[in-house]
DNA sequence: AGACATTTGTACGTATGTATT
DNA sequence: AAATACATACGTACAAATGTC
């Protein structure tokens, strides 16, 4: 049936055809569509997110440059990385 | 007088105030207004900037990241980056 | 004031993959 | 087949700004 699970139980598959950081941008713009996380409130942090997916944190920050571009997030330097208000 | 060049023979500081990324947009900025490469012409490969300016390769591709940004170059994937043509 | 932890920013080097020439 | 060039990913280190105590 299902195909990856895009929660927050998701994992990463270095051997999948789709390169880490576009799965894990997958992941996350699922769990912001899921309301994870509120309008203006910061995800998790790139370290929270290294050791919750198992990547490398240039990994993470290509995702959230990708989720930027996106208009999905908006990165507030030394504070967060917060998700965009829809609009 | 004058400041820092801004030719090929410029080169990068680290103890600037400016992030070396940075400065080596401007280097380049300077070059492709200068017609050092023309338009729709490929300029320097990444390896080439990389021994050019003794900086890391993900320096470089910081900067032409923030190049195309800016609209100045645009990259074909395996074939190299290109002078954006004006207008 | 000062110390501290947290978080993003920058930079390095290395390795491997993939497409083009 | 080989060389070239960009793409992705890893790990490490330090800097700078922020917030808290």
């Amino acid at each position: 049936m299902q195909g990856e699970p895009l929660g927050p139980e998701a994992e990463i598959d270095h051997d999948a055809p789709l390169v880490p950081y576009r799965q894990l941008a997958q992941i996350l713009t699922a769990r912001i569509h899921r309301g994870d996380w509120q309008p203006d409130r910061p995800i998790a942090s790139e370290n929270q997110l290294v050791q919750e997916y198992g990547i490398a944190r240039s990994t993470v920050r290509r995702t959230i440059a990708l989720l930027v571009e996106d208009g999905l997030v908006y990165v507030v330097p030394h504070r967060g990385t917060f998700v965009q208000k829809p609009e």
